[in-house]
Parts: structure tokens; sequence; C-alpha cells
DNA sequence: TGACAATTAGCACGACCGGTCGTACTTTTA
DNA sequence: TAAAAGTACGACCGGTCGTGCTAATTGTCA
């Protein structure tokens, strides 16, 4: 066959990212993967040398799609509490915008590899952990310009964005509640009023139409 | 071998929500399970019809300890605030006072069946969703007895609370954080606060002892 | 056009999966 | 006491798991 040479591997990765979105890192299995890419296992098995392997780069694929998808808007804003904003409200639910059908496979993760050792959970926990550094960095710099509270415990307010975040997915993804998205504005926008930034807080708008949004 | 006539069964149940705590529902086997409990495969087997119905059991199972553990205690209480402050109090981290030596299998589920239907997720969805209304009667009693704020917007309290629990168990099982008791008893705190229970909220005491432990 | 390297398929492996079988022993029931 | 039900075993079923090995197919370039 061989019609594109090394870009099938793109073509793998792509396809098990949408798969592990859906049944979790555990649940990519080779047969499955294989053949729902259209190829034999072991010519799958060709581009990689273990499934771990696979894992790890699922894992690199998704950190880059989530950088593009949400973290550059963000980086497009001026520093401060807008890019915070900018970045909280494309965080949630950016599975759907990468046209994934699944859920945040690192959310699953963090409840899937809650006491399972190895080399994929070392990598969760650092990604995990870059993540909530970035959190904490833009709420550091909204600190710095004044626009939240000056004695604001910025680890507890990234402890609390996390929780919100989870309960998002968790309601929206498997509660399919419909007013999840707007839970989540209402609760972030509360947790910008209790840092101090009333006058600004209002800025996250929350459209009437989400009410019947996932 | 045969010690114990029907009693095996419990001693089943018991060793696999142990497990299913650690490894999540989708990692128990029957391999693992029966080799865990030391009987045969087919020996375990004779107890149940599936291993859907193992998972059943153990769901069970989990949520007879659960109510003794954590909702009994609350009950104990005189309905209202002091109620709800020992629900919660009791629910953060309940599995390691249970006994086990993993996570919340709900919590767990809740991300891992995502997009898996069944009646597993059927199962789950109906005890979270039960949980969720115990919360929230919880929250109205309160309200009712003038301890919560007469317009708070009782969904949202559950919703963020059950944030707080998802962020708890993240922090404290996937990433060992030793501060993850302080974050949440301090999230649920301002959560009362801010809903206009000023007075009462200083009732949850923050020991200082929570610093370093998980 | 032919040599060569990359890519893929085919095949086989040992382990484990959920589950069934026949068989034996014990306990309960009639 | 006899029959029925419950409990446990070891062997085994068809499949899938991850992972090697070999062979055929393909694209690229001389």
């Amino acid at each position: 066959m061989r019609t594109k040479p090394q870009a099938n591997r793109d073509k793998i990765l792509e396809r098990g990212l949408d798969l592990v979105s859906q049944v979790g890192l555990s649940g990519v299995t080779l047969g499955v993967l294989a053949s729902d890419v259209g190829m034999s296992k072991s010519g799958l098995f060709a581009h990689f040398r273990s499934k771990e392997d696979i894992q790890l780069a699922l894992l690199q694929r998704m950190a880059a799609i989530a950088n593009q998808l949400v973290v550059a808007p963000a980086m497009a804003k001026p520093p401060g509490l807008s890019r915070l904003i900018t970045l909280v409200e494309n965080w949630l639910g950016w599975t759907t915008k990468a046209g994934l059908r699944g859920g945040c496979p690192v959310a699953a993760a963090l409840f899937e590899l809650d006491d399972v050792e190895g080399e994929i959970r070392a990598e969760v926990v650092a990604m995990e952990s870059h993540w909530r550094k970035l959190l904490g960095q833009l709420t550091a710099e909204a600190v710095a310009l004044n626009e939240l509270n000056g004695d604001l415990d910025v680890d507890q307010f990234v402890w609390e964005l996390c929780g919100i975040y989870l309960s998002h997915h968790a309601s929206s993804r498997f509660l399919k509640d419909p007013h999840a998205n707007r839970r989540a504005l209402v609760a972030f926008r509360e947790l910008l009023q209790r840092s101090r930034a009333a006058q600004i807080a209002s800025a996250i708008e929350i459209d009437p139409r989400e009410q019947n949004r996932i």
C-alpha cells in the first residue's frame, strides 16, 4: 500500500487520541487501535517500541493540541485577568473543541492511575504539575497587576480552579448535565469575586444560551 | 479447602472492594480476584451470574460501607449545618478510613465510564445522583434553619461541593499533595462563608496537624 | 530499471480474558 | 434417609492481549 510513508504515524496518533479520550489510556489496545486505523496490529506496532511508547506519544500529542487550543489563545491576550479568564474558558470542555468524542485523558488518568506505578503515571504527574504551575503563574500575574487581591493564596486559588474543572468534567461528560457550563462559569466568577476582583469579575459573561448546552 | 460455606461470598466482595479501589472497576478481573482471594476462578464464579454481577455487587457493598462510615455519623447529628459539615468531613478521604488501599470507586468511575454505555454506568449514575440528592437535602435543611442564606442556589452549592471532593481526591491520591486535606477544608469553609453562614463557618476547625497529612 | 531502505502484513508465542464443563463434596430441605 | 441445592475444583473453550520474527510490498534514488 504505502500511500504515505512516515505520516502514517500521525494518523495512528490522531485516531488513538480520539480513542483514548473515550476509553482512557488503559482502554487503548493494539488490536482495537489497529483495526480502527485500518492496518494490522504488527504493522502499527512497527512504529513504536512498546505499548507504553504509544501511550506516551498519545500524551505528548494531547499536550500539543491543548497547547494550541487552550494556551495559545490565552497568551494572545495581554497578561493579567483577561488572559486567565480566556484560559479557563478555553480549558472547560476543550476536548470537544478539539474534535475528540471523549473527555480529557489527563482528567481520567488522575483517577485511573491513582495507585498504579509506572512511567505513564510519572508522565501524567509531570503534565499535571506543569499545568498547575501555568495556572499559578497566570494567577500571580493578575495579582501583580492588582487585578486580584494582593494577599490571595494563589495555590489555594489554583486548587479550587481545578475542582471546578473536574466537577465540570464529571457533570458534563458523565452526568450529561445541560447546566454544566453555566455552573462552572458561575463557580469561576464567584471564585474571582472572592479573590477581590469584584469590578472585573463581571467580565465573564454567561451566555443565556449556555442554559441548555453541555 | 472449603472452610466457610456461604460467608465466602463476603470475603470475595471484601477483597474485591479493596481491589476495585486500587485499580478501578474494569481492573477487577476474575483471575486476579480469584487468586487474590485464594480460590479458583470457577469456584469464585459459582457465587455470581456474570462479571457484571460481581461489579454491581461491589458497588452495592461500597454503598453500604459508605453509608455506615459517612452518612450514619452525620445523621447522628441534629439537622442543619452541623450535620452537613459532619457529612463532608467524613466524606473526604473516606476510603482510607474504610481500610481500603485505593481511592473512591465512584469517583474513578465518573471518569472511567465517561463514554461507556451499559448497566454498570447506569448504576453509577443512579448512585451519584442519589448522593447529590442527599447533599442537596442536607443543604436545604440548613437553609430552612436559617443557617445558610435563604436565596442560596442549592444545586450550585452541591455542584461546587462535588468539585471540592474531586479536587481533594486528585490532589491527595494522585498528586500525593500533603496539603490536600487543608485545601479541601479551606475551600469548604469559604463555600459556607459565601453562603452566608459567616458566624457558623468557623465551626470547621482546621487542625494544624492537617498541614502535613494526606 | 534495479538496488535499497522503509513500511507493512503474516504468523506465532505465551499469558490472560470471561465463561462453561464435568465432577466431587457439603449442607439444606423433604 | 433420600433428594436437592450450594460450593468448590481443575480442565478447557474461543478470543484478545502485548510482542517478537520473517517476508512481502512499496517508494526513492542512482
